[in-house]
DNA sequence: ATGGTGGACAATCCA
């Protein structure tokens, strides 16, 4: 079983890239983040040929996720209990016996903002609300673009950068709360200690992917049962050099036995 | 060069 996320910034500009993507790929589920566009004008029919089907929870202009699967998804929830902002930023869907959450968490603008108040708070009842969901569901991934970096070399200037909102130790620990749940972050399990391994790099800095000034922003997370089972993990950045790319790349992990 | 880029959407908001 192969698991891939991107974080599309738009899934109407980025429609080519994604199916250029699906088809070379084949992943069993593709989890995408700021689709940008709400339920009614989800571009469904540029999809209909790729043998994919896919669901989606979305709002006007911001935020918004998506679930291409191969295979039907079932018991589908668009809504992070006690969550009352209205913003979509989760979708969860059970593909056979793995139950896949897809999130965009909250960018979170400045420390000491109420954004970054609501991203922390966001982190908090993501922890609540996985505490319970994982004992119910074994094999659960959660996956997405996550807006945060765990370490220093998960960023290309950690002394530059720390304190800001995806880099700093209220974030870490709130990310790691979750993760303690027992949650393993698989791109760092199959490569420890490995840097300039990223997954965003801003458009606002020139040339900020041929510099690798990046971040590790983007994660897929396994529960440890599954996780033991997990394979391989990559970044792929072919996307890259296709047109009008994301700020973000692709990253897949591939399963045993699933 | 007294911001830079990109996307949504119609004057700014967001990343």
């Amino acid at each position: 079983m192969k698991i891939a996320t991107f974080n599309a910034n738009s899934i109407r500009s980025r429609i080519e890239p994604i199916r250029r993507w699906l088809n070379a790929h084949q992943p069993d589920v593709l989890a995408v983040q700021e689709t940008k566009v709400q339920d009614e004008d989800f571009p469904v029919d540029a999809f209909a040929e790729t043998g994919y089907q896919v669901v989606f929870h979305g709002q006007k202009k911001y935020n918004g996720v998506a679930l291409f699967s191969r295979i039907e998804p079932k018991n589908i929830r668009k809504h992070l209990p006690g969550d009352s902002s209205g913003q979509a930023r989760f979708l969860q869907a059970d593909y056979g016996p793995v139950t896949v959450v897809n999130t965009y968490a909250p960018q979170g603008f400045e420390v000491g903002t109420d954004k970054f108040e609501y991203k922390l708070k966001w982190f908090d009842l993501l922890r609540r609300y996985l505490k319970t969901e994982i004992q119910k569901k074994p094999n659960l991934i959660w996956l997405g673009d996550f807006n945060a970096a765990r370490e220093d070399i998960d960023v290309y200037d950690p002394q530059g950068l720390w304190g800001s909102v995806c880099f700093c130790k209220e974030v870490q620990d709130a990310l790691e709360s979750v993760l303690s749940l027992g949650l393993v972050d698989l791109f760092r399990l199959h490569h420890p200690n490995q840097p300039g391994c990223y997954t965003f790099w801003d458009y606002r800095i020139p040339n900020s992917f041929k510099r690798n000034l990046g971040w590790r922003l983007d994660y897929i997370t396994a529960a440890e049962p599954l996780a033991r089972r997990c394979i391989r993990c990559e970044i792929d950045t072919e996307a890259r050099a296709w047109d009008k790319p994301s700020d973000h790349t692709f990253l897949w992990a591939e399963f045993e036995q699933c």
